[in-house]
DNA sequence: ATACTATCCGAAAACGTTTTCGTGTTGAAA
DNA sequence: TTTCAACACGAAAACGTTTTCGGATAGTAT
């Protein structure tokens, strides 16, 4: 096992200095034929490869940039990481990635930790928690040390900084003006509780589709999911007590699970009654019968993320302070076997 | 907009040397409590935190352990950087993740950029390439540098480290076995080409299974996918001329593609046929009927494999080279609506 | 012989830490 | 008054690079 060989020792057995070692495996043509092909030879022989450490000291690059998410198993946080990895490679920049948990504390935790010159950038989606609080003290700490952040999905008017987002509101309001143009009325929205800012928007969406065509909005109708783990119950109730012709959800776990039930209530989709989702997920695509859904492109959206971020890193100083962008992907309502 | 604050910088502002500002944020009982006092008063004002690259650089430890996976839009994988990530976090440990697309050359370019002194050990399933050209020389060169390296999943035996496994066979035959107590004589078998080290060891266990049971290994029952992207008329083309009693697919994909095509076919589940998947992914769960599948618990693996490599970070030196262990993680047969 | 230029190489600084060792000051003991 | 210990701090090395600048040698032109 031969540890890791350093300039120093090449230096040392050729019985040169450092600055020639280095110079040489550079090409510098300060260095003559001759040397040059002794110390490369060598360097090759011993297989010698510089440390990334020292020269991220030296050029105060790390060349890594990191992603903060609520949780990993969402396929539409894995898309994006998917998509951030991507063009990172492509740059020559690896992705670190840290999990918040949807907490808080580890939120801050995280950022704090890599915020000592880790890493050069951060590209993130807020926790529950945090939107909750609405506390974004360690966002903003991080940006006045110079250090660039993009936040997709899940953001915050309350911070400055590059967005890459999708039109929420929109999309919600063109999935429900679809169901409103096959004549539906009684459109239901199984959504979740405010403070997740993508499900604010997308209620809003659905409530200003239903006034826009004079359909009353009946709060019996909306259902905000707090616990995302037991719902079921929830669920089923509005499904038999509103018997509605069209259920919007906010996402694919809440669109599964109503389909589920109104097969249980013996319902047939889309015959008694259709379904959309949000998210177009592994689960919306392989689902019997699979359900149509407002994509949401995770991958476009991750490299789109990361491409704002290393341009910001590269173009550096030179850049304004200000002159933040935020960027709407496109989504688009995919049909499948759930509407018609 | 502040930059980073440094010890030189504080220093020169407190007219004391580096070495005490140093001493006194680290409460070195060789300071007074006066300068230790007016040091740390002044480093909280100026929100002073160590530089990460430069402890590294010291310490010959980065306090990073990077992770590379072949896709991480599966869900099993997704699960198995969940269970790494917490258990490093909680060791102070950062995850780099990295994805090799299935690509050989993917995965070498990665090793050989990081094993640059940017992280402290992999963590790794092969990429399938890598599984079908057999050359594993970028880890073989990682490991005589000295770097600890956990393969998990997809390993190879041509490689001496540590490793986290399922028993695939075993699963296999469990569940092969499954449906014969049954009663199933004609158990079809959707599988992946050989080459994939764990698509080999679940066919050999379905083989096994059958032929301790005294049934004959049927090949036109068993089919072989390469492409994984355009499969359903093989599954269809099984379904339709063999009409088996039963399937177990290796995979999550295959498993919910047969339940599609059955339906399409006008065959009830688990009536007519039933259907046994591997890996315990979204998919399964929320399938409609939800399909019975050996479960592999990537949370579990994740947390073995970062376990088994921060033991091995931590305790070094100290370590005789050898004594490389394999974990095996239990599985479990989930029974769902896809089978009776 | 002198001056100048190329050519080739080494010393040292810099990045930000931690830590070892040395040194000056003070007070008390001899 | 001398000696010694305790105390408080600073200098410098080390981690592994890159790069600037200066210096030595040799060769060429005057």
């Amino acid at each position: 096992m031969k540890r890791k060989v350093t300039l120093k020792q090449i230096a040392k057995e050729l019985d040169v200095s450092i600055s020639t070692v280095s110079k040489s495996l550079r090409d510098s043509p300060e260095i003559s034929e001759d040397t040059r092909q002794k110390v490369q030879a060598f360097a090759k022989l011993y297989n010698y490869k510089p440390n990334n450490i020292a020269l991220s000291l030296k050029n105060k690059k790390t060349k890594t940039i990191c992603i903060i998410i609520p949780e990993i198993i969402h396929h539409f946080f894995a898309t994006v990481i998917s998509g951030v990895e991507h063009v990172a490679n492509e740059n020559g920049y690896n992705v670190l990635v840290c999990l918040s948990d949807e907490s808080f504390d580890k939120e801050v935790i995280n950022m704090e930790m890599l915020a000592g010159g880790s890493i050069d950038g951060f590209i993130m989606s807020l926790s529950k928690e945090t939107q909750q609080k609405r506390d974004f003290h360690h966002i903003t700490e991080v940006i006045n040390q110079g250090m660039p952040v993009v936040m997709f999905d899940r953001v915050t008017n309350d911070i400055l900084c590059d967005k890459v987002i999708i039109d929420d509101n929109l999309a919600a309001y063109n999935a429900t003006r679809f169901f409103i143009n096959k004549g539906y009325k009684k459109i239901a929205l199984i959504t979740t509780v405010d403070y997740v800012s993508v499900g604010k928007l997308r209620t809003d969406g659905y409530t200003k589709a239903m006034m826009d065509h004079d359909l009353k909005v009946d709060p019996n109708l909306i259902l905000k999911i707090e616990d995302t783990d037991n719902f079921d119950a929830q669920i089923e109730t509005l499904l038999r007590d509103q018997k509605p012709e069209a259920i919007f959800a906010v996402n694919e776990i809440f669109a599964v699970t109503a389909i589920k039930i109104a097969g249980k209530l013996g319902l047939q989709i889309p015959t008694d009654i259709s379904i959309i989702g949000f998210t177009d997920g592994i689960i919306s695509k392989y689902s019997t019968p699979s359900i149509s859904t407002v994509s949401q492109n995770g991958v476009k959206m991750g490299e789109k993320a990361a491409k704002m971020l290393i341009e910001r890193l590269e173009n550096e100083e030179m850049e304004i302070e200000e002159h933040y962008k935020t960027e709407v992907i496109e989504t688009e309502l995919v049909e499948r076997e759930s509407t018609h």
